[in-house]
DNA sequence: CTGAAAGCGCTTACAG
DNA sequence: CTGAAAGCGCTTACAG
């Protein structure tokens, strides 16, 4: 080969850029990393050469010297039926990403069916040194999961309310706020009886709402509080708004704990024969493109989940290299975007159609 | 430290493995590995040692000498507001990983905004040998990132068509037979014009259908075929509905490439003051959770997603085995799964709603 | 400011 | 059947 040209069908290293620019591998890599010790002019030569060959370091190779894999885990613990249906995921995963690409950092990504088997992935990942860090997500109230990457000593960021007792560090939003602007809404429009769906009763954030949700209904005096346990499913949505819906004393709104369940309330109603809003106002706790979707959208509290992926990122990255805890971050709380599916009750309209009066 | 244990805080390697169990460090690779070279006994001695202080091999270090990274890459090319809406991606990812992590195999996972951005990023996993080979979605009629996959050598997987003049294994199935099944149940409810919203113009199957629509309208001796492009969104699935539902000689049934504009169109149908399925029939070329979470459902093709990943990884994983060309794999054809959207169209049926005759 | 050398944790011919 | 050694492609003290 002439010239000492780099072979063929074999990716550049840092021997072949030393060969190339006459200096030593040691000298190649200060160069490349911006560390002294290299005069300027041999930098420049070198990183020259490297740009030209369009090298690239091997990933393998400097993860075995400076101990850190440059990725970092994320084990989605769902069902693979109902995984998909809320863009929750998608949304979440292009804003970690986001942040992750841009610092060279890779997202590895594995779906597993309990936290049995996520622990087990985080468990391998980990040993196998593939991951820096894991991003923990669908928070349990009291989280197997936390513990293991505690023991372990696995940087970690939980993608919700900070853990009690644990110094893992949070991105978080205050429930409660959207919780209560929800509540207050609807009440302003005249409803008094208002029902909550909520989402699976493991998750933690499942139980802030509901606890806000309660207290809402204490501080506005309303009809006894209604809560229906489900799992985010379409299949249990429905049948929980059915079961309201057919009650002697149903309830004039229902809240419900994520977008799809609030979506198919719509269908449901219709089957009832009962008109949205006029006979039931429908609110999402998560908003998405689905609940504009439909006609009449979807009431619904709204975030940039995106925004929040990256702000997971980014503190996961700033765990990675502060070597020690960090605190945790308070994301924006949802806002209320009020659409077709809300109004008052019909009971507290005027004949006419006019609005009731705001109490 | 007392009988040579394994250092606090510092994973196990194969070394120690070595030591606890008295062998040199090549013994323990070639027993791990399952290789010839050592005895039954001494094996199952260093298995066991190994077992008990939970070794895992150190991948970078693996990746380093036998020049394989365990892992391969998948650049979703989409806009993060449209992405998550149909939850086509997420049971992809499903079924990629189901079959991915069960050989050991990571996924790195990004999100780019086009394939400029999706190219650079396989160059830049590909130069830091971080992934041993891609899956290529999404495809385009003359997809860029094909050439460039083939340039680099690097193995790939296509879920779509195989393209032509390309030996990269293609995970397919028949569009054909999909619009097909769609076409003649339209014209056997009776539907006489029958309109195709279609996807993104750039992308090849988008393009099948499109051919499949306009050859089933010949075949039927239907009315003049009316094709709309679309990208896929809710807006613009709006748009082309009221455009075409405004329309002198206005459809009686209109299919859409995707499950989010077959979705969309009922809300414009209402907006419009039209009945479905009685004034329009609506199906979505693309059946998720969505289509049923709406009322009427909408009749859908469908098929097993996450089981296509599957195939895809597989192939993918056989084609790193193979180190050379590996044939294109078919998949199943959708089926139609025909709900409440779909009907005679009004001016076929009886007074009474009895069934019109079918043709 | 630069070069030579050791080492990260594996794998794999090569001798014995 | 087993051990000692070299090497994968980097990084990083350590001498000069």
């Amino acid at each position: 080969m002439p010239g000492g040209g780099v072979p063929i069908n074999k990716r550049a290293t840092i021997a072949d850029i030393a060969r190339l620019a006459g200096v030593s591998p040691g000298a190649v890599s200060y160069a490349l990393n911006g560390r002294p010790g290299v005069s300027d002019e041999t930098r420049a030569r070198i990183v020259a050469v490297a740009d030209e060959i369009g090298w690239r370091p091997n990933v393998a190779a400097r993860s075995l010297t400076v101990s850190r894999a440059q990725a970092v885990g994320w084990v989605i613990a769902r069902q693979t039926p109902t995984l998909g249906v809320e863009p929750f995921f998608m949304q979440l995963i292009a804003g970690l990403e986001r942040e992750l690409s841009a610092a060279g950092v890779a997202l590895l990504l594995q779906v597993a069916a309990d936290h049995d088997h996520a622990i087990a992935a985080i468990r391998s990942w980990w040993a196998e040194r593939r991951i820096d860090g894991v991003i923990l997500t669908d928070l349990w109230t009291d989280d197997p999961r936390v513990a293991v990457v505690a023991e372990l000593g696995i940087p970690a960021v939980l993608v919700g309310r900070p853990q009690p007792g644990s110094v893992l560090p949070a991105v978080w939003s205050d429930e409660r706020h959207g919780v209560d602007a929800v509540m207050d809404y609807l009440v302003a429009l005249g409803h008094r009886r208002i029902a909550w769906v909520a989402g699976l009763a493991t998750l933690d954030h499942t139980h802030v709402r509901v606890q806000a949700y309660l207290a809402a209904v204490e501080r506005h005096g309303l009809d006894a509080p209604t809560v229906v346990s489900t799992d985010y499913t379409r299949v249990q949505g429905e049948r929980a708004t059915r079961r309201l819906m057919t009650a002697a004393d149903r309830p004039t709104a229902i809240v419900y704990d994520n977008d799809v369940m609030a979506v198919a309330a719509l269908s449901v109603a219709r089957e009832l024969g009962l008109s949205v809003p006029d006979d039931l106002s429908i609110v999402a706790a998560e908003d998405s493109e689905l609940c504009v979707l439909v006609n009449p959208a979807v009431t619904a509290l709204s975030r940039d989940i995106a925004a929040y992926g990256s702000m997971a990122a980014r503190t996961l990255l700033d765990r990675l290299d502060a070597e020690g805890p960090i605190p945790s971050r308070q994301d924006h709380a949802s806002e209320l975007v009020p659409r077709g599916s809300t109004a008052p009750p019909a009971h507290a309209r005027r004949p006419a159609g006019t609005r009731a009066e705001r109490s």
